[in-house]
DNA sequence: GTGTTTGTTATCAA
DNA sequence: CTTGATAACAAACA
């Protein structure tokens, strides 16, 4: 379940792995995946070296080559939804039909050698490396978008980041004082704050010492306050541990994330609060399972 | 066979 | 138009 810190992880690893690379060749395994006709998206990246990797929220946007005779650059698009998976795989000189590489810890992750029933997409770059789209179930896709549409989509649908300047307490103030749902609910919702998840609500939530099912006009400024520094502190820490694995997470060298065993509430029902020493609930928030502490969130 | 997992969108209602 | 609530999507696992 990638969230804003998974995706910043793996689009920090992709930087290093393939920024400047060129494209040499696409294989669609999975039609569904790819939101453009199958031609054109083998077609246009045949040949195109990639030129940044960039987040928003969720959603990568790799920016590609652009040719002498075009106008302007595309977009490669890149949503994991719930189960995607991007896995790069540096090849050995001349090798003939599959891949595998340092088996121990990515066995576990995604099944063994890659290609693997769950992998959707492959990029082959020059040089003899692979990147590798999986995605079990399905929800995950890639666009090749224009630059126009790009603007549009990190405008209409995403609020501020974590981390920014632009998520602000008068923002946030402004942006809850109507609103009648739940607060886990409206943490949820992109066009709010981006890139936070089931996971990172939960945990920001219980930092902050608040109840998920309080409506959202009911939080008091000093509230506000300590959610946003919650948020951007769980946030960060989350980054520094390289996110975190509940099911299906993998880092694009097939690594699990660190920051699932420092989680507080997420999967902790039944237990002891590491803060009280009460046990934790679950309920179910936002057609969500959501875990908060009943004593230390107010 | 049943319930559960969740990011996002579609749909319907108010 | 906005907001809220819920289902749907899809596959695997206990």
């Amino acid at each position: 379940m990638p969230e804003l810190p998974e995706v910043e992880t793996i689009r920090r690893d992709l930087i290093d792995y393939v920024k400047g690379k060129k494209i040499k060749s696409v294989t669609i395994l999975n039609k569904k995946t790819v939101r453009n006709k199958a031609v054109f998206f083998v077609n246009y990246l045949r040949n195109r070296k990639i030129i940044e990797i960039n987040r928003r929220g969720k959603l990568l946007i790799i920016t590609l080559e652009k040719k002498k005779k075009e106008k302007e650059n595309k977009f490669l698009l890149i949503h994991l939804k719930m189960t995607g998976q991007l896995i790069f795989v540096q090849g050995k000189k001349s090798i003939a039909g599959g891949h595998s590489l340092s088996k121990e810890s990515f066995s576990k992750a995604v099944g063994g050698a890659l290609p693997n029933k769950h992998t959707r997409v492959i990029f082959t770059f020059v040089g003899n490396s692979f990147l590798y789209f999986n995605d079990l179930r399905l929800f995950g896709y890639l666009e090749i978008v224009s630059s126009e549409k790009v603007e549009q989509i990190k405008v209409n649908n995403y609020g501020p980041e974590p981390l920014s300047s632009d998520l602000t307490v008068s923002y946030l103030k402004t942006l809850l004082k109507n609103r009648t749902s739940c607060i886990k609910a409206l943490m949820l919702n992109q066009k709010i704050i981006a890139g936070l998840g089931n996971i990172y609500v939960d945990e920001a939530l219980f930092l902050a010492g608040i109840k998920p099912q309080r409506p959202g006009k009911s939080l008091k400024t000093k509230e506000i306050e300590r959610l946003i520094i919650s948020i951007n502190s769980v946030i960060t820490k989350a980054i520094d541990n390289r996110g975190t694995t509940f099911n299906n997470y993998v880092d694009s060298h097939g690594e699990k994330g660190n920051f699932t065993k420092l989680l507080q509430v997420y999967g902790r029902q039944g237990e002891i609060c590491f803060r009280c020493g009460k046990i934790i609930e679950k309920c179910r928030l936002a057609g969500r399972g959501t875990h908060y502490c009943p004593n230390c969130q107010k």
